[in-house]
DNA sequence: TTTTGTGAACTAGTTCACAGCT
DNA sequence: AGCTGTGAACTAGTTCACAAAA
């Protein structure tokens, strides 16, 4: 194998990537993107992709695959791109999927409900395992597939019991941060925080925030905008 | 050689600050975020804030707040800060939340009820006016908040009636494109998107992704990469 | 050929640091 | 004094363009 050691992204330190330096969030969250998008090419039966195809197809950029994934070693082959299925066996082994990610979902109301249950999320291996809220009305029942809900007081055993690995939080904003702050304390290193407002984790927490106010009001932003002004080239 | 190129709000060549060059989502999701901000504060009978305040109590960036700001305005005062019922009016104007905003949610499934439902959009001045679905199984019914699901063939007749602004997509990914493209064959220029895959609209449609898969799979990416080596500065 | 992998160039976004106003 | 507004400096992210490989 060459040494891939001509400075770019990786090895300052004379590291491989793996463990090496910061990747960014953009870069991880395309690295998903393109594991769907080989997951549509395998079910339609192609076996090799070259990045400008790829990126023709999903209205990607073709150098930034490139970039991405070579990154992380050099999965192509000049002259004939990507084997589809070899790909996606790199992807999920970079994206930890290789081995079930084990969730859990704090606060059991409507939307936690639905993330619960979400199809998506068992479809490329994440296993729903509990959820927890401090309603007594609802601990002791099932979401509608069947993930148990827990009292919250259980929290820190169940996660050490269950070996969750990461937490959605769909609680109200006041809670989310007392939540949060359990979470960390029991071991928990991901959360994906559907709460609103501003959380703070430790370092070495990696904290993911989808927040669907500001997305609808960063939406409503460019409709105000736009109403006036037009395309201009 | 560039003339008087004075970026922010120098950089209107004439033109005022609405109307004038492209500002980014990230812009936008700040401007989100200061509002919220300004509500908490708003709430605890805060009457001024500087900068630096803000900045410090909800983890942002002093300076990123003042160039965010200033850049629709001088709405600041030298010495004191923002007020904060005035910036929250300029930001409510900025935001276009100044007049309702009307939205629809198309998929009435467990994702779409909750999204429907979410208590979060209703608080900041959206109105969650109709659902659609082509289940007729769920059409005729309400979501528990008692929006009506409609039949998705009424969808453009609708629109126009109910005069909707945003169109919320909770729909199967094998739908989701066919449904954006009705949604902008009816009038819609602005579209969050909770299917998962990359949608094609044309230009002058605003659309945001919000891809759940993505979200915790770039999660498992950092837990998956940060379990051999911890911080190292 | 075709296509990758990647330095270099470019573009976007953030933070600094300070003049000038209150 | 304190703080905003903003050029300049810096950092991060994207795209170009081409040498090397199949």
């Amino acid at each position: 194998m060459t040494s891939r050691n001509k400075s770019g992204l990786g090895t300052r330190t004379g590291k491989l990537a793996k463990g090496g330096d910061q990747v960014s969030e953009l870069t991880a969250s395309r690295l998903s993107v393109y594991l769907r998008c080989l997951n549509t090419l395998d079910a339609a039966g192609v076996k090799a992709v070259s990045s400008r195809t790829l990126a023709e197809q999903f209205h990607l950029n073709a150098a930034q695959i490139r970039k991405d994934l070579a990154y992380f070693g050099e999965f192509g082959v000049r002259g004939v791109g990507y084997y589809v299925r070899e790909l996606k066996r790199h992807l999920r082994v970079i994206l930890g999927l290789d081995r079930t990610v084990r969730v859990a979902v704090v606060g059991a109301g409507n939307l936690g409900l639905a993330l619960a249950d979400y199809p998506g999320f068992r479809q490329e291996g994440f296993e729903i395992v509990a959820m927890f809220d401090t309603d007594r009305g609802k601990v002791g029942r099932k979401s509608r597939t069947g993930v148990r809900i827990i009292d919250m007081a259980e929290f820190r055993k169940v996660v050490k019991r269950e070996n969750i690995n990461i937490v959605v939080l769909a609680v109200p904003a006041a809670a989310a941060q007392d939540v949060a702050n359990v979470a960390v304390a029991s071991g928990i290193r991901a959360l994906l925080n559907f709460s609103p407002g501003t959380l703070k984790v430790p370092p070495g927490v990696k904290l993911k925030n989808v927040d669907l106010t500001v997305s609808l009001e960063s939406l409503s932003f460019f409709l105000a905008r736009g109403e006036s002004d037009e395309e201009e080239a």
